[in-house]
Parts: structure tokens; sequence; C-alpha cells
DNA sequence: TTGTACGCGTTATCAA
DNA sequence: TTGATAACGCGTACAA
């Protein structure tokens, strides 16, 4: 069943089907009609492969990201898909893990797979060292590639994100209004949106007049009974400490479980902030005050991007997105 | 850059360029190392496009889902994902949301895309009143339809199901077992696994001489606090209950929340039961003890059923896997 | 072991 | 408004 035995059954050339078929204006109204009701009768799909050769391109995007079960990328894959399918977009799902060999070999798989652009979903995608990068930005001048919470420099690479550095700023400063002295940072990696975090934490400290101490700032893998157990030592150990602000919600849980274990009140002696508004936030009792990245935001404003981009228009390299923090019972100010 | 230039540099015919690329033993490893040094420096990459078109397959399964962003088909999309690419295989994602119409338009979609597969994930697409499902069945005539799941009959359709009644069964049982006679069963949607969980659930009351009442039973968006709401109003209307089981966990994390707000001790006057054991499991003080719904054995097993599809090979229409009850701190059998 | 020539199903150019 | 025909880049009989 291909285009052939339309025109055959129609009595027209093929041409004249794929005018119909592709909207063409250059059609009799007559001859439109009798065609279309071949299509019709005849069951028949254009085939995306022999179109994909004739335009070089099958209208598909490949999206990268780490592990498409973390609830903030599960929530991003999620807009993207359907951002990509509004304007007629496929999207190849592709989930590399964190070792950086494999996100590069995945990269190139996509692209020899010839999708129109490549999105890079979460901030897992950039590296400190720049060689580390070269891979995208060398790939950058065949086709667009687009950071979802990451920045990169370079020719054809657009990039939204999430203030963090306001975000944490803004929030450690209004723990520090309400009395707070002693915040503990619990961290997850030195991602791009992890530096922008710690930083914003240790202006809040700065411009407050203190100096930001070591003992104060953890790193701790995205676990909830890994945060729980850190911090139980760390307590155990004397750390003093009357505020938590994490990275990611998962911690802020193990937070909360932290502080219920060695029967520490929430908020009246401690005070959390979890990063993402995921729904990790709303499980906990009390409910746990999170700052929200605006995931849906983040990717509609990616695909529009985009699109921009495969039009033409004049698109900004990057485009910031300002958080909110939705307080809940884990702070009382 | 096509097979010819590299024929042309390498000076032989773009036959001997094919049967190198596609590993065809019949080349003389003279010619071979000499076309492959070609394909490196010219940095040649095989068209897809045009393979596809001659093979009639681009390698690709579309996988559906209503919503990727829930935890539990994100990760079922996750072990999906991998699963396929490790069999050279991609993964064209598709969000359908519930609406019937929606699912069906995007199922032609996929299918228009000839995919060479379509994995329905999640058990959400298989309907009351069959002449619903036909669509599903009619397109089985021509690509292999796998339910991750959800439970189909027909010909080149194959499932694999988590066996939820006897997990319901199981669990109540204990429950019933460990003197709890007032069971609440708080469950999301009649779908095909909603009602095998509800018949697990009636079957071992029953088992233990109990008749199911309608008053125990309650249907409860997948909402956590829509199920708090929920059982703060039962309460309040004089229903008791000293366990309540759940076909999701985030209405077990609602019945927690429910237990605190109203001073009712876990697990002494309540037990709970959640569904998925999903990372909001853990979330809760105490934990839930969950049902495990092996949901990577579910998916890895989709894909290795649709490998032998794909090789020939005879496989079963159905395979049931049996889930884990995770005992954590919600019950004290 | 290697090469020639055709088919796959479109889109697009050009002529009618 | 329509039709004939050349790309698009590959796999693969069949011939050599």
């Amino acid at each position: 069943m291909n285009i052939y035995d339309v025109s055959e059954h129609a009595g027209v050339s093929i041409a004249t089907v794929s005018r119909v078929l592709n909207g063409n204006p250059n059609v009799s109204e007559k001859t439109r009609e009798k065609v279309l009701k071949v299509m019709d009768d005849l069951g028949y799909t254009p085939n995306v492969f022999a179109r994909g050769l004739g335009l070089n391109t099958m209208q598909t995007i490949g999206i990268m990201c780490s592990d498409s079960s973390d609830p903030y990328l599960a929530g991003a894959i999620y807009y993207l898909e359907r951002g990509l399918r509004s304007h007629n977009y496929d999207a190849i799902l592709c989930c590399t893990g964190y070792d950086l060999d494999a996100k590069q070999k995945y990269f190139e798989l996509l692209r020899s797979k010839r999708v129109d652009a490549i999105i890079l979903a979460g901030s897992k995608f950039v590296e400190m060292r720049p060689k580390d990068n070269a891979y995208i930005t060398e790939a950058a001048s065949e086709l667009p590639i687009m950071l979802v919470n990451g920045y990169l420099e370079g020719d054809n690479i657009y990039s939204t994100v999430c203030d963090d550095h306001a975000a944490m700023y803004g929030a450690a400063s209004q723990l520090l209004k309400a009395g707070r002295r002693r915040i503990l940072y619990l961290y997850t990696s030195y991602s791009y949106s992890g530096v922008n975090k710690l930083e914003g934490y240790k202006d809040a400290l700065k411009a407050y007049g203190m100096a930001p101490c070591d003992e104060l700032i953890r790193q701790c893998p995205k676990d909830i009974s890994a945060a729980k157990e850190l911090l139980v030592s760390l307590h155990g150990q004397g750390l003093e400490f009357d505020a938590v602000m994490t990275s990611d919600d998962s911690l802020a849980v193990g937070t909360v479980k932290y502080a219920h274990a060695s029967g520490i009140s929430i908020p009246d002696e401690l005070n959390i902030i979890g990063y993402n508004n995921s729904i990790l936030s709303q499980c906990t009792d009390p409910e746990i005050t999170s700052i929200d990245s605006k995931v849906e935001a983040l990717c509609t404003t990616t695909i529009n991007t985009l699109m921009g981009v495969f039009s033409g228009v004049n698109v900004p390299s990057r485009t910031t997105i300002a958080s909110d923090l939705i307080k809940r019972k884990t702070t009382n100010f």
C-alpha cells in the first residue's frame, strides 16, 4: 500500500497524491476529494521512512536524562513529551545513568539516529572540565542542543534554567531573618544547579555578615535514609544546627525522619527547607517547605525556544525562570 | 556523506561498503580494514532513514503510558527503556492521559510511525467494554502489542502481569490472622489490576468467613490529601475500621496523615498496607508496609518476551509475576 | 571475493 | 492544474 496504489486507483499521478497529502493548494477541489476518498478506502498511511529519507528528518527529538524514575526528571520528561507532541514531534527517550562515557555514547547514538535536536534534561550533563563538554558543543554545529536546568555556553546551545542561586539566597535569608543561625546545607552533587544552590546559600550568610562554615555544608547521597543517618551521626558528634536546607526533597524527608527519631520538634527546634517541591514534600508530617523549581515552566519554555530555533526566529540562548518558595509546616516564618 | 562517497574513497563498490557495515563475512580482511579506515576518516554514519526504508523498520518501539510522572509508571518507563536499548531498540515515549479517545489517537499515531511494537505500560489501557479495546486487538494483526500489568486476550498480544489478586489476598489474610476485623479498602479505579486487587481483598474476607461490606470499600482519587480528607470524613461519620489497605501508596500516605491528624496510633489502633512499594512508602513515619508489584521484573520480562516474539520463538501470551509484601512499621504481624 | 543494478516510498523540480 | 522523473541512501539479488 503506497502512493502508487493510491495514484492508480484515483487515476492521477503520484505527484498529485503527494500534493494532496501535503496540503499543496495547487490541486483542484474535485481531484483532492477523489484522492482523499481513495486514500480512505484503501486505508493508506504514508510511509514515514520514505518521507524521512527525502526530507532528512522524521520530526523526532532525543531526550536524554540520567534517570527517568527520579521524581524531578520524571516530571520534566512528562512535560517535555507533551510539549513536543503538541508540535507534532516525537520524543525518543534515553536514560543514560551518571557515567560520562555512557552519556557520550548515548549522545552519539541519538545523533546517528538523526534526531532533529537533543534535549538534555537535568543538570547532570554539564561537567566541570570544559573539555568534557566538548562533545556537546561540537555536535551543536549540526543540531540544536537544549539544556533543561543546566547551562553551557556555545553556538546553537540553548539553556533554560531555574534561578537556583536566588531561590536559595531568598530562602536562607528568610531563615536568618527568622532567627536561625546554624543552617546546615545538605547537597547531593556539584552539578550546575548544585553549585548555584550552594553559592546562594553562602551568599545569603555573607549578606547577613556571617561566614559560611564547612562543618555546616555536607555532601550526602540522594537517599532518604542516607540523609537521616548522616544527621543522626552529626547530631551524635555534637554538631549543632537549627535549620536544614537541602538540594533535593528526598534529603529533606530524611531530615524530618531524623528529627522524629531524635525527638527534635519541627519547626520549633528545627526548620527544614527542601528543593523541587515534589510529591515527597507532601508525604511527611509536618509537610515540608520546599523551593519549587518550576519544572513545567522550564520545560514549556524549552520547547517554545526549540520551536523558535526551528522556525528561524531569534531566541535567547539562555532563559532564567524564577522559583517559588512553597511554605508548609517545617518552617515558621 | 553517504555510502557512495565511502566506496569512491576506498576504491570499492557500495556493496562492499555495505557488507563491511553489516559485518558480512564475505569481505577480505584487507578490504575491510581499508573501508573501515575510510569510514573513520570521513566520519561516515549510515543514514538510518534510508536503512529504515529498505528494511521497513527503524528498530523503534512505542511506549504508551497515561502519565509518565506517576512514580510507578516512571519506574516502568525507566526499566523498559533500558531493556529496549540493551537490545538496540529505541523507545518513543507517548503520554496519553486517561481519555479513551486520546489513547486511541496516540495509538494510531504510533502505528503510523511504523514502530516495531507498542508497549502499553500500566493497567489503564484495558477498558471494561470489549469493543473499546477493539482498536488494540485489530492492530495486533500487524505488530506485537505488549501489556505491562494489564491483560487483554488476543492474537499477537502479550501480557505480563503482577498477581495482584494473590498479593491482596495474602496481605488481607495476614491482617485478618492478626486480629483485624474491619479492613477498609481504598481504591482509585476499576482498571484491570484495580479489579484484581479488589477481588483479592474480598476473597480473603470470604475465606475467613466474613462478608465484604460496601461501607468498607471506598473509591478515592489518587491523591494524598484526598485520601486523608476522605478518611477524616468517614471517621467523623462514625465508620469504624482497624486497618486500611490501598491500591496505591499515595492513598496509604494519606491514611498515615489521617491517623496523625486524628490522634490514632499506628500500628496499634490502625494497620496500613499500601501498594507498589514506591518511594512514597518510605517517606512517612512510621514507614508504610507495602505490596511490591515488581515493576522491574515486570518490565524485563516484557522486553524478553518481545525479543522472543521478534526472533520467532514461542513465548507465553501471558506471564504472571508474584508480588512481595514488604513489611515495615504500619503493620504489627 | 567483489560489483552492478534495482527496489524501498516519498518529495520536489521541471515541463506540459 | 497535472504528470514524468530524478533524487534521497541504503540493502541485496544476481552476476562476474
